[in-house]
DNA sequence: AATGAATGAGGATTCATTCAT
DNA sequence: GATGAATGAATCCTCATTCAT
């Protein structure tokens, strides 16, 4: 595979890959949809990312590095020095990344639902990352008081949860609530909910309840 | 497609055919590969499901025919006379139902994750059903007083999310938090999360916060 | 691979299969050639041979079963009393099954140049087999002064050579020397010369000597 | 084709295409496998040989064009006076040639048993030129009385074989009968098989039988 | 009810080649 | 002289399906 600067042909197949995995997923697109939808050879296909399955984990590792290159600008910010700061800016910055990324963030989620080899590679490598450092996270904050004595997988799950479920539900949001997640600023509202939820379940003060649902 | 009483041949069929869409979705598995596993000949799946995409739209139908005659059931339990009463009843039985057919489920709540025709579909027939349910509910409930002001939206993502996650989530669960849903006592502690968030976000009443992360 | 009685169509695969690897060579053939000649679908050839190396295994097989079957019927015939008669039963045998399938002949003979796996197997078995058989033969005719002293490898080497030569030299034969193996009595005669130089170079007697090209 | 004097690359695709031919063979092998092994680009056999079969054409060539020009050193030569002077000196100029260059030899003796037009162009061409060469030859010697009259087509077969045995047996010499032609006598040893071989078979004299397989 | 044979369409991939640079 | 990009055709194989039995 060719790694270096990306050519104007490569982001086209990248591109219409995408779309076509976010309608029909992985399986269900053949190369040959994705060479017309890029309008170009489906032996490109093969030069550029080696095979489908080659495809297939540019995309996924290419999500995932941006992910955590994100993740550790914002680690490495001395502004954040509570683990307050820390949590709400990490999940604000993911949030942010994701929602810029619809497609690729909804296709990775997707595929990983699979039991597949790359599913599980990917759990094991990326996913165990990101919990590893949001528990630090927790746990530092548990021993400074700034946090209540929570259980880590509660909120680890719901964290995990809520940082996908815009993009999971995204069809039941807009067929169902019709409520839709494209709209300007949901993605802001998406992310005040959740600082209303952190600090209603995770912060070490008295707080004012039930908000997050009341009109 | 056979609607008559399931024979033996159909169910091995059935059975061996989510174990595969499990692990490679519904496009990643061949029916050659079913019919492998099932013991049988590969005729026989068209023979009994008519296509590829007629097992498809039998197990859909099947799982969300049995979900919604459970649901029927409780909304005609004459026990249930509060909304209180009524919309944990359904959780409950709800998951317990998703808990018992783990296998199905995620695969459901899967495949419906793409764009297809089909999901569309079920979306717009099966999601709305469930919705207008909880939504008189809530709306009742509100109007009754037994509910505080919320959000119907807010609520209602929620509770689908909620009533998905164990399942989408099955493998982040297993393989980054090390806690299986399939311990025995899983679910029944997931069923009184539930019923903490409820009393807490949608009681009108007024209610010890901060417990449910806590240990 | 089915391997059970065989049919009509799997016949018209294999004898396309070998009018084409005659000519053309195993690699130089595609599957799609073979269909057409046999007036079948390209799939017919994976059903029945499981794929185009399954195909090239089966005729290998077929001729080397075939092959040992003709000898072991030569082995356990009491009329064979002297290993002179063994031997040169032996070599009339093969001669004869392999002039009458002369293409698989020359297909097996040419493919097992290659230095492939499959080529090297072949040797490691068939004709290690073969080659034990007449060393036991020459070993018993050195014990019992039926034949000369001499040296195994050559002898064996000859032999090899012998066998094979009008099916590999069969083009050189035609075009250069215009002389046909397809004649009806080359093949007798061809076996008469074998005849000669065994006498002249195994046995143990004062024969006469510069016979065979005289004329 | 670039016939000018050749260049590194030239050689190192040749050498490169050579080795992979004897194990897979002319229609096994992929330009590209060539170019890797080659470690040159893929453009580059196009570039110099102009096609793959421009590739297969030129190893021809060289091989026959050299082969010749040996072939007319031995006619030139003047020592060479009696026929048999002339007959053994052309064998044994030709199987040193060929030893020197076994895997060529080896690769142009397996390609000519294909049923192509190429092998045909060759058979046509070349061989019969060398056939014409042995001919007279052997016309003169018996003209001469220096050769009994033995019959063309027997010798000229016998000695086609000959030539080419050690690389056509190459393999079973090896992994049968455990003997190498690499070994560095073996091609003396071979040569002198030969003569023998000729003396009891062409010349007109008295000469002492059944010495060549004896001990 | 159940199966083996057979098919045409389409799957991913690799092929030799060309061309601009 | 040499290369990387790009291509269309062809590779083998698998797909879901049909049909006669």
């Amino acid at each position: 595979m060719n790694d270096g600067t990306k050519n104007e042909m490569m982001q086209r197949i990248e591109k219409a890959a995408l779309q076509l995995f976010t309608h029909q997923g992985f399986d269900g697109t053949s190369i040959r949809e994705i060479a017309t939808a890029a309008k170009c050879n489906v032996a490109n296909i093969s030069y550029y990312f080696d095979s489908k399955k080659g495809l297939l984990e540019y995309l996924m590792k290419q999500y995932f590095e941006t992910y955590f290159s994100y993740i550790h600008v914002v680690l490495q910010d001395e502004n954040n020095q509570t683990m307050t700061d820390l949590f709400l800016q990490l999940v604000d910055t993911i949030l942010h990344y994701q929602f810029e990324n619809r497609q690729l963030t909804r296709f990775v989620q997707r595929e990983i639902l699979l039991d597949t080899t790359l599913a599980r590679e990917i759990m094991t490598t990326y996913f165990m990352r990101e919990k590893y450092i949001f528990s630090s996270i927790i746990h530092e904050g548990k021993r400074t008081k700034e946090f209540q004595k929570v259980k880590d997988e509660e909120v680890l799950l719901y964290v995990r949860s809520y940082l996908s479920a815009p993009f999971i539900y995204e069809h039941y949001m807009n067929e169902v609530l019709h409520c839709s997640v494209w709209e300007k600023n949901y993605a802001s509202k998406y992310i005040q909910n959740f600082h209303q939820w952190f600090h209603r379940n995770l912060l070490n003060q008295v707080a004012v309840c039930k908000e997050n649902f009341s009109v």
